[in-house]
DNA sequence: ATGTGTTCCTGTCCGC
DNA sequence: TGCGGACAGGAACACA
């Protein structure tokens, strides 16, 4: 699930159940997820109030009373699930602890809140939130999408001497943080531009422009609740929807979606991942 | 210094 | 049905 859109979903849906909550309880089922989890974690986090709710690429920030953040990255099957309710796209209504649930965390006002990661690809730390910028993995990211500091100045700065194609580059979150295969492809095919171009050798304009295709598709995603894919469960009215609105990513052989424009879309393999574009209307 | 390939892990889907 | 292989929203790491 978990791109920028679906990543501040989540946020947002765990903003009214966290934030100025105690958390009461946590049952720490795994001692680690992609990496161990942090000393003494359960313990850590049990008794804190949550101050707020934030995000910084794909990583999702929980601000403690005790000057500590939680840090939580979805990796790419984390799941977040209220009260077997749904945040993102999961949903699953058992009272029971699932295979892989591996974080478990009641609060106060007696709210469920279930990590759920099948591959375990997930991250969770515990960092001093004064030093937040100085986290070896929050260190090296570049502009928010959303934020004031992404344009097409700043993404024409980071294009400069790169040598890879425009795709890998985009995935580089020191050149943009948040956009993952899917958000790359759909704004590399609304920007009209080539996957395997080289950065540096895309001009100003069209650079300008693919800055701009990069806020809309976020954007886009957003309003749409980000995409659900495969775990797809059911209708929820929680679950995002923009999978729907996919342009080029996973329809390898449909039609081009691009007004006018008769091509079909193709699938290849870059730098080991999928990548959906249109040979006709992307050069 | 940059670039690409491999790796972690489990689940699902497709062809035989 | 069962089995093997490809593939999946990420990104650190090892290596050219």
């Amino acid at each position: 699930m978990p791109e920028l859109p679906e990543v501040e979903t989540v946020r947002r849906g765990l903003e009214p159940v966290l934030v100025g909550r105690i958390l009461a309880h946590v049952d720490q089922r795994r001692l680690d997820l992609r990496w161990p989890l942090p000393e003494r974690f359960a313990e850590r986090l049990t008794g804190r109030r949550v101050t707020g709710l934030g995000r910084r690429s794909k990583y999702l920030l929980i601000g403690l009373d005790d000057g500590e953040t939680w840090i939580v990255h979805l990796g790419m099957s984390g799941r977040i699930l209220i009260s077997g309710a749904t945040v993102g796209d999961f949903h699953r209504d058992t009272s029971a602890p699932g295979k892989h649930d591996h974080v478990i965390v009641t609060t106060d006002r007696g709210d469920v809140i279930t990590y759920n990661d099948a591959r375990r690809f997930g991250i969770m730390d515990l960092w001093p939130t004064a030093e937040l910028d100085a986290h070896p993995l929050l260190a090296g990211l570049g502009p928010e999408p959303l934020g004031n500091a992404f344009n097409g100045a700043a993404l024409t700065a980071a294009f400069k001497g790169k040598r890879s194609p425009v795709k890998a580059a985009l995935l580089d979150q020191r050149v943009v943080a948040g956009l993952g295969n899917i958000y790359v492809c759909e704004a590399l095919h609304r920007a009209r531009i080539h996957p395997a171009r080289i950065a540096a050798s895309i001009s100003a304009p069209r650079v300008e422009r693919l800055a701009g295709e990069v806020v809309a598709t976020l954007k886009d995603a957003l309003a749409a609740g980000g995409s659900s894919l495969r775990d797809y469960r059911q209708a929820d009215g929680e679950l995002g929807y923009f999978q729907h609105s996919f342009r080029v990513y996973d329809r390898e052989g449909e039609p081009c979606h691009t007004e006018g424009c008769p091509g079909t879309v193709r699938r290849i393999v870059q730098s080991g991942r999928s990548t959906f574009y249109c040979p006709k209307c992307q050069r």
